[in-house]
DNA sequence: GCAAAAGTGTTTTAGTTACACCCATGT
DNA sequence: ACATGGGTGTAACTAAAACACTTTTGC
């Protein structure tokens, strides 16, 4: 694996990249009660894109997926999943990405490569807000948005996140979700909002609590939230940091 | 779309496709209590090979692949699902590929390309049987294998049949399989035995026939097999056709 | 003869759903 | 004053799992 401090975007021509392929991750996180998605400044007309790059001829895609997460949140081994593949071959030929390029040949002289067709695979990645946000707000180009409040968005990249969505809800009664968006300790009001939040429907509090906690993933600690005084919210953990190798 | 029955393997070349990428379909059928998949002679060392195909520069993958089992089945319409995407920079660079390209070159002047690193999508394909096995056994290269009892493949493709196994195992609680892979009448047996080969369990007869008659989707048909004379076994239906849509 | 497969119901256990009250906090 | 959110338990219902016997056919 390269030095991937060094890696920026720039670091990518056509000679050692994989032509006409790209990934983009749908990174997702959980901050005060919303999912989260995490955009780059487009640079053109106020667009916003998903975080992507390129395939180096010497990674894999899954790599290629794991060093621009990293570029963009400082971290590795972070949960990581195909969801689909995104091949239409018209995607990439849109009036803004015209204008892009030809801002961007300008710097560069291999613009006119990016304007060549681009098939890209769609991943999505469920950080936890806290661990990255400080490395994230470094960089003034990088913005959190709500999933459910997207921004004007560069290419079919809001098709993208719309159908990392639908993938995770129905991944929800596969895979335990959660685990890889919340801190060590948490309210089990905060876990139940993101089932509601993916799943799209008001939850019973009191029938979700017992689900979880018979699952068995999720203890209650015998701590409380601090700064309330009155009925301050128990905290909760998952017993283990394996869960992903279920996947 | 274009004439499908006029497309072969022949005509792809390195200006009508996308660069680097292509897509294999792993098609399964069910006959005779087993789940088979269908395979090509690669032509090198009895190796066996998935069908699959490139993408043309107009088409999706999506696209691609439906044409690549239109042209190999006859049928279109096919219920078709991304399952994963194979990306090992090495996953193409083995020695019954050089090989395999040297005999190749012979004919065709691309040859090389096809020794450039290859992504590929994986698709797989549920298809009947009986509505496909007289088109497929005209073409002398193509033959189904039980999918326990692989043979020798080419490249990564028993990798790629693996992950198509265990995506389907993984999407059973969520999609009804077996619509996609028996005749319009079929006894509960056979629904049991594709369910109980790719969750690799015995499920109990009863509760399983019990579970499948009330999810609504099947129905007892006022009919039984023929040529039995005691018990014959009931005949059973799926009532809608539109299951695919709930994909 | 014996294994295999088909017909057929009941009981038990587990899981899911529905539902109400109390009290402090914040607006 | 009111809405919000947090603590707490039970009863009804639905779903899943376990389980046996009989008969014919095919080997």
């Amino acid at each position: 694996m390269k030095d991937l401090t060094k890696l920026t975007y720039e670091d990518h021509t056509a000679e050692n990249s994989h032509p006409g392929f790209s990934v983009d991750c749908v990174i997702i996180a959980f901050h005060k009660g919303k999912i989260k998605v995490l955009l780059r400044d487009f640079g053109i007309n106020n667009y916003k894109a998903l975080l992507g790059g390129f395939v180096f001829n010497d990674e894999s895609a899954d790599q290629a997926a794991h060093r621009i997460l990293e570029l963009y949140t400082g971290l590795s081994n972070i949960f990581l999943k195909q969801f689909a593949l995104f091949s239409d071959p018209n995607r990439t030929i849109m009036k803004q990405n015209l204008d892009y390029v030809a801002q961007y040949s300008s710097v560069r002289n291999d613009g006119k490569w990016l304007l060549r067709r681009f098939i890209t695979m769609g991943y999505f990645a469920l950080v936890r807000y806290d661990e990255v946000n400080d490395f994230v707000s470094e960089k003034k180009q990088l913005h959190w948005y709500d999933i459910n409040k997207l921004p004007a968005m560069y290419s079919d990249h809001e098709l993208i996140i719309k159908k990392a969505q639908e993938s995770i809800k129905l991944l929800m009664p596969i895979i335990p979700i959660g685990y890889e968006l919340l801190p060590e300790k948490f309210m089990m009001t905060e876990l139940r909002k993101i089932h509601e939040i993916f799943l799209n429907k008001k939850l019973d509090r009191r029938n979700f609590q017992r689900k979880i906690l018979q699952e068995g993933f999720v203890i209650q600690l015998d701590e409380r939230k601090e700064g309330k005084e009155y009925n301050a919210p128990i905290l909760y953990s998952f017993i283990s940091p394996d869960i992903k190798d279920t996947m």
